[in-house]
DNA sequence: CGAGCTTGTGCAAATGTTTGCACATCTTAA
DNA sequence: TTAAGATGTGCAAACATTTGCACAAGCTCG
């Protein structure tokens, strides 16, 4: 029973030659072909388990064209919204029958190797969450009728995407800083030219200016921990003073709420701060964010789903889809009085 | 000169019919096998470029029986400490040529499925963090010969295993500690039955009682912040109050803090909390947490350079590597007077 | 009773590589 | 001059599948 790897390893043809059938018809058999009579099908599944046949992939994809291989270019990992995707990435995606190759992680260019390896395992499709570089991906993926779809990212070329409405998810916080009563708010951008701290930046603007407000200050913050930790300092020492901070995601959020307490303000008595994401740390007791969490299980869901459609209709036109994150209101935040009607509000306009 | 997918992609064939050579040549070629002549060899490499031909690696496992493929089985992304290594994993994968197949996360056992496409794929070994089924995991690995590295977890069977030297490390915090003077010391156990945690204890305990101090108090925090809080708050309002904590792991040592702080202790003025692990948030200035960074990238490479060995020779015998972590001063903890003194020793005796 | 359909099976080609072996040519040494 | 070696190339098998096509039987219907 139990099989041994390489030469002695039972194939499809030491099936055959056990249940006296050819190997087409045990092929045929294996994958439940109707054409097989009953009998002879349970005979050779039968065979096949006592053997502990199991199909090689390879030789499979290389009739098929398919491999079952999807490829995942994953963001920094020290923001731990990535690793969180990536969780519900691998669930879906086994659940699918797909397997999913990590074929680079953190904020360097792609090497073309890396993009290279897509054809040369013939992936069916691959998911793009990194930033740099990606519309060289996106080039080779749509010459080679590569199905790819980007996360969080902007869509590049005519190729999908699909991420959290960033910016209903902005106006949802920006406004509930407003209807707080605050009028001094900072922002703290992500690394610069990415459509998610874009959108989300926009959102609030458009909410701030709804109420005749301005972005007090504006700083950049890198989208790390770093960089939030940095800003704080500065939004501190710096001449203008807000009550209150939008970060554009929670890893930053962290590092500003940290950097502001090192200064003695409280939170959220002296100053609010609010991010966009619900990382899992944003729920510790320490830090207690408010914040927009993105839909990720939705997101991922989806995001397979364009990918099934294009592997079966590679020329289907792109598709971009925005999924409304959810508010989380927690204590990091001061409420407005009238909080329930704000929510409505938010909830009716389809924000949130 | 872009190819196209599926049919019309160039192959081998191609190029040899183009450089009016045989297939073999072309194949020996363009791997700079040393019987063919220069000029037929860069007669072939010119025209592979330009017709962008990039080989199939399925047809090449396909012949070769190596797929250039690793498995992961990964661990709990709520801990940072499982996506920091599969960043360096990555990274030093693909500098060796390997590919990495996520193939698991979290904490939920292993579907058989899973550990099948390790053989389907013929994958050229794995490389497994998870606690749960490892045994069996091990076990067909075993049987198929499949080179197989545990990372962080106890050697099973005969397979080999490469972890921090969890034992050394827990009794330099332990002694730490000690020679800061503490004397009533709590430890925050991880999820029962895994090495790590129990040789972190067992290692803070052989460290304290070298000074004849036993552990005021153990409790269980199952590996996760929540756990890690919920210890902080019956370490409070438990009767025996401790002035040091000892959280086999980060991310337990940060709940610990947060539910320290949550009632009103201060640290480490009131309470010292050390961890291990040396995960990014152990860093933030929140936390600033002392601890025991895992040599990652060292860890990393060693597995890598064990399953390199086992490819090569599949029979070699196991082989178990304990690397010593690095310990980081940080201010979650008290210091002892002559801390140059303490340290020197940790490190004459190669705890550090 | 035979034409045509259904049902079940097998043959063989195709997928894109690698590689053992054979072969042809050219050199070198006796 | 010839045997032996070196050098460069090609043939064809092998890897493990899938699948179009053909075919043989058994059935139904006119």
């Amino acid at each position: 029973m139990p099989t041994r790897h390489g030469p002695g390893r039972p194939t499809i043809e030491t099936i055959s030659e056990a249940a006296g059938v050819s190997v087409s018809t045990v092929s045929r058999a294996l994958k439940g072909n109707r054409r097989i009579s009953e009998r002879t099908r349970t005979a050779v599944v039968e065979i096949a388990r006592q053997l502990g046949y199991l199909p090689n992939a390879h030789a499979r994809s290389l009739v098929t064209r398919r491999s079952g291989l999807i490829g995942f270019v994953m963001g920094d990992v020290y923001n731990p919204f990535y690793p969180e995707m990536l969780d519900s990435l691998v669930q879906r995606a086994t659940a699918r029958g797909l397997r999913l190759m990590v074929l680079h992680v953190g904020r360097k260019p792609l090497a073309m190797s890396t993009i290279e390896s897509l054809l040369q395992y013939q992936m069916d499709g691959c998911i793009i969450t990194s930033a740099e570089l990606t519309s060289k991906a996106a080039e080779v993926c749509r010459t080679h009728r590569l199905p790819m779809v980007a996360m969080n990212r902007v869509p590049r070329l005519n190729n999908c995407a699909v991420s959290c409405d960033n910016a209903a998810g902005g106006r949802a916080l920006g406004e509930l800083l407003v209807a707080a009563g605050h009028r001094k708010i900072a922002i703290v951008a992500g690394a610069p030219n990415t459509s998610t701290s874009g959108d989300r930046e926009a959102g609030i603007v458009a909410a701030l200016s709804r109420s005749k407000v301005k972005p007090l200050v504006r700083l950049e913050g890198g989208s790390t921990y770093e960089g939030g930790l940095a800003a704080g300092h500065a939004l501190v020492q710096g001449s203008k003073r807000p009550d209150a901070v939008f970060a554009i995601n929670d890893i930053m959020a962290l590092g500003v709420v940290d950097a502001l307490r090192e200064h003695g303000l409280r939170i959220p008595e002296d100053i609010s701060v609010v991010g966009f994401d619900d990382i899992h740390a944003a729920s510790w007791s320490n830090y207690d964010l408010t914040t927009v969490a993105q839909p990720i299980d939705a997101m991922v869901e989806r995001a397979l789903d364009l990918l099934d459609a294009r592997m079966k209709e590679p020329d289907a036109p792109a598709e971009n889809a925005f999924i409304v994150g959810a508010l989380r209101i927690r204590t990091s935040a001061r409420l407005p009085v009238d909080l329930p009607t704000t929510i409505e509000s938010l909830r009716e306009r389809g924000l949130i």
